[in-house]
DNA sequence: CCTTGAACTGAACGGGCGTTCAGATCACTC
DNA sequence: GAGTGATCTGAACGCCCGTTCAGTTCAAGG
């Protein structure tokens, strides 16, 4: 008793990643089972095994992509020149592109400890590359006489957590919609380093 | 075979949740069990019954335990009336709190979704009743005009998960010493709502 | 119409899970 | 020094885990 219709390699793979992902945000890499996953795309579970080699790389493979996306998407984004008008660019398109994929961001920051130890240290020097990215920026600033912050890491890391924080409690069709969100943030992010 | 030397309740259950804490924060709620927490005590898993009901109340315990500290703790603290002060004396306690307890702080925000709704529920009170002091120092503020922010409670989220994040990258004998962390982090804090 | 091979099932593997409990141990009281 | 009760062990309960794999189904190619 296998597939009752046509071929669903195309069709299965795509959605056991989407299964996954909704899964682990909402409880945890540990706590979802592979027959949990298989149930919600429609399946056995050593099915799932024809499109991940295993839990640990599905989870990997998550968390890859969406970094992946989130620094391709960044390097595809128009920044202006000016430090300022570049924070508030950057600021802007992070809280944008957070408030969109709130499961990803979920996972991205509370899975970090169930990767390997190797899966970990790849994920790490994503995450790092981009916030080098806001450093930067930060660090032009600096140079440039319009920002005044201490320590650019400690400032990159405090806007990162600020930015991304709005992700935990925004909810669509909310009291604020997502565009006035990102502008409230970014205009913060530029007054916390004091342009 | 029990125990080979005298008492051990008023030493087992204390050991028992710091055990708990110290797991728990590592490796998340679901991935550890209760042999683990055990072992690290140094006592059979049941034993473990005799001072927890179950593995559910132990995370709940912990939780509640931090969040009252915390909330205690702040009534403890003598705040200025001025809300520019106010604010800064906040954002420093916050920030010099959650670096002396990064296990605390870990638990508290990760395994929000690993508590049954009943618990769930009573955590997030605790935590709203905190969020609110912050919000009540910026509606003062506002009202004072020395703060300029469209939306006090976006404010609020925003400037928390900010302060909260120092705990994340903080290590102990790092680069910068904790004080002048929070002096930092209650600068930008200051900045950010424009005073 | 027969063959092929991709897609999937269903059962099994060894092992760990949270929790319970009868029984063992032993500091203490009287 | 007998008895008590707090403390803990060790084994067991039923259940679920990630993963493997022989076998089944069926669309497509010759």
């Amino acid at each position: 008793m296998a597939r009752k219709t046509g071929s669903h390699a195309d069709i299965t793979g795509p959605r056991l990643r989407s299964a996954a992902r909704a899964l682990f945000a909402r409880h945890g890499y540990a706590a979802v089972s592979m027959r949990q996953i298989a149930a919600e795309v429609g399946v056995q579970a050593g099915a799932l095994y024809l499109y991940t080699p295993d839990k640990q790389t599905l989870l990997f493979d998550l968390m890859k992509e969406h970094l992946d996306d989130l620094l391709a998407t960044l390097a595809a984004q128009p920044l202006p020149a000016d430090p300022r008008a570049r924070l508030a660019a950057f600021a802007h398109f992070h809280v944008a592109y957070h408030l969109d994929r709130p499961a990803e961001v979920f996972i991205a920051y509370m899975e970090l400890r169930n990767l390997t130890p190797e899966n970990f240290a790849a994920i790490e020097r994503l995450r790092h590359r981009y916030e080098d990215a806001l450093q930067a920026i930060l660090a032009e600033g600096v140079a440039a006489g319009v920002f005044r912050v201490p320590d650019a890491r400690l400032a990159t890391m405090a806007l990162i957590a600020m930015l991304t924080g709005a992700s935990q409690w925004y909810r669509e069709g909310g009291r604020l919609p997502r565009e006035t969100v990102a502008e409230i943030y970014a205009e913060m992010a530029l007054r916390a380093v004091g342009a």
